[in-house]
DNA sequence: GGTCGTATACCGAACGATCGGTACAGTCAA
DNA sequence: TTGACTGTACCGATCGTTCGGTATACGACC
């Protein structure tokens, strides 16, 4: 069993706990493993293990939300060619299911939301801030591409952080996956508007 | 000094830290209360604590908020009849201009929010839900008064809450309040939209 | 084939610090 | 003198972390 085998407990705790809210006694019982034990596999002790979670999220991130945005270019010829009609709208489509996929359809919170709700650590906040804007940024890419202005592409992306975050905890708050499956729903048809 | 005066340093805490991340000795500098001086005020610890303050919050929003929602039937005929068009818009300008004071311009974080984003006691779940789901009520009452079809009412309601919470989050986690005030500013016309 | 050293994986026990909460003897104004 | 209020000392529990040590496996050397 190396570190990797046990990011994915450590992942829900950390969601759903938040930093502080993570014990290592809870790790300890999540992993089965003792508490000395995480201290070998992570010898930074908590803080390394939710940097350990936020490189592998990121790497999630990178390959399952932020690459199929970004092929956008060659797809799109591609697919126009084939007759396919608003590949944009398709691709914001496909990051959708993964979004949908990732916050089990809204069940489960956002780790980078829980950790920038209760007063986390300035060393986690760069890379949250980083990540957010990353996406933003690769959805105003897109749209900028498929011809809006860019100051444009460059709302909508964040109107698109707005509204996961929003409906995951309203979602949460009520006890109700409604709202996120709305707005995950509405989501592509509204980022392109104006296409 | 009575429990009243000590519930906005209490409000800051806990909306910032949340209730697990609040201690009694960050509770007591702020405060400038000893232990047992708190314990005096809320025999009920740090539980009551949070009770007073949601109750506190509670009678804000019902003041600042719902009730001049409502009072939309009776402003709508005056208003009208004074010549002055779009009252539910003017209404919800309000609404905003309040939440813009609430949350200091997306500067200050959701209580509720704060709350719902760690694993809070069950005991403070049903408020805080009841709390949402009235503030989406009032918006759907509002906007359904205005001709609106109750569903869509009620969604809009929902994305009012969304737009909110969605954006202070953003906000906060890229430390730039730029987004909760983008948000803030066009909700108002995004919920009127059809009428 | 034995046997040594080393690296990996894991654990029990304990560390000092802080947690939420309590007991009690005051203090002080009415 | 009474009752509201507070400072201090304390409680058991849990916090994150560290220490010393065990079990196993893999080669290298004789």
């Amino acid at each position: 069993m190396s570190r990797a085998d046990y990011l994915p407990a450590l992942l829900e705790l950390f969601r759903q706990y938040g930093y502080d809210g993570v014990s290592l006694s809870k790790i300890s019982t999540a992993t089965g493993l003792g508490k000395a034990s995480l201290y070998h596999h992570f010898p930074g002790g908590k803080a390394e293990m939710l940097s350990a979670v936020l490189d592998w999220t990121q790497q999630w991130m990178e390959e399952n939300i932020l690459s199929p945005l970004q092929s956008a270019d060659q797809a799109e010829s591609a697919d126009l060619a084939a007759g396919i009609d608003a590949t944009p709208h398709h691709q914001l489509q496909q990051m959708c299911d993964r979004f949908n996929q990732l916050y089990d359809s809204g069940n489960l919170p956002c780790l980078l939301a829980t950790l920038t709700a209760n007063g986390t650590q300035a060393t986690f906040r760069q890379p949250i801030k980083m990540r957010l804007q990353r996406l933003i940024g690769a959805i105003a890419t897109l749209l900028t591409a498929a011809g809006l202005p860019p100051d444009i592409a460059q709302q909508r992306g964040e109107e698109a952080v707005i509204a996961i975050q929003g409906s995951l905890i309203l979602s949460r708050a009520i006890g109700d996956s409604g709202p996120f499956q709305r707005a995950i729903a509405k989501l592509p048809e509204q980022l392109c508007q104006g296409l």
